[in-house]
DNA sequence: CCCGTTCAATAGTGTGCGGT
DNA sequence: ACCGCACACTATTGAACGGG
């Protein structure tokens, strides 16, 4: 990916004896914390390593960032690593799953190989998309294990500290923006978005103020009625979705 | 036994009030 | 401004009941 801007003369003369040996170059991984909701219970995409370290031991999905080998070729974006690693790991494409940046992880140490850093990204999935996630194509290999479950779960590298990170992100999110859209199907019911906000915050939602939150929802555009009603043990709910944007 | 009515339980919907 | 709580109202289901 080259600039293309015009370098003064001064400039390029410098160019030509810098050596990049001479600056310290820390790898760069990506690494993918990749949410949706089974069972009724948030949870987050694991893939066992392969190889050392921490082989046999469940870590996030994630990789290196291709960096290249010059000044001319300096690899790829960091979000398209990220995007690449999602595709990779579970076969969606990524068109389809609410992907963002989270944080930065370099702490001194954090990779008993070498200095890494890792820039890390939360992904939501779809509950209706989470089955045909299929980690690396190997089932045995993957697991979405439920965040309840974190305290007790042995992770490589610090990706417990990394998930912990996104789910506060997830949850902090839930409170001013509409991220839970990405997580309920296309279509859903205000009990049933009310539900997916219970299971993400881990508490129980009022109902009567849900409403009134949703109603604002629907006054500021995001969302709309869509067509049928949902058949319910009880009375018929009102059917909506997420306005395209 | 079949059919219709009644009634309690459940759940979606909506509002008022008071507290922070 | 938003939240927790209480409460009212409504639509539907299923169990219970009772008459033909």
């Amino acid at each position: 990916m080259s600039s293309g801007r015009r370098e003064s003369a001064e400039e390029k003369q410098f160019l030509e004896k810098y050596r990049p040996k001479d600056y310290a170059r820390p790898s760069v991984a990506v690494d993918l914390v990749i949410f949706t909701i089974i069972d009724a219970q948030l949870r987050v995409l694991l893939v066992k390593r392969q190889e050392h370290p921490f082989k046999g031991e469940w870590a996030l999905p994630g990789g290196f960032v291709r960096v290249g080998e010059s000044a001319k070729d300096q690899g790829e974006d960091l979000d398209t690593a990220a995007r690449r690693e999602l595709q990779e790991e579970t076969g969606l494409e990524p068109e389809r799953v609410h992907i963002e940046q989270l944080y930065t992880f370099g702490r001194s140490g954090r990779d008993p190989r070498m200095r890494v850093i890792a820039v890390t990204y939360f992904a939501l999935v779809r509950p209706d998309l989470a089955p045909f996630v299929k980690a690396g194509g190997d089932a045995s290999h993957a697991q979405w294990l439920p965040v309840e479950a974190l305290k007790k779960a042995e992770l490589a590298f610090d990706h417990r500290e990394i998930i912990e990170t996104g789910l506060a992100r997830v949850r902090g999110k839930l409170e001013y923006s509409g991220i839970a859209f990405d997580l309920v199907p296309l279509t859903f019911t205000i009990p049933e978005l009310r539900h997916v906000y219970s299971i993400v915050l881990d508490r129980e939602m009022d109902p009567g103020n849900f409403r009134r939150k949703f109603n604002r929802m629907l006054d500021d555009g995001l969302i709309e009625q869509a067509p049928g009603k949902r058949i319910t043990a009880s009375k018929p709910a009102t059917v909506y979705r997420f306005k395209r944007r």
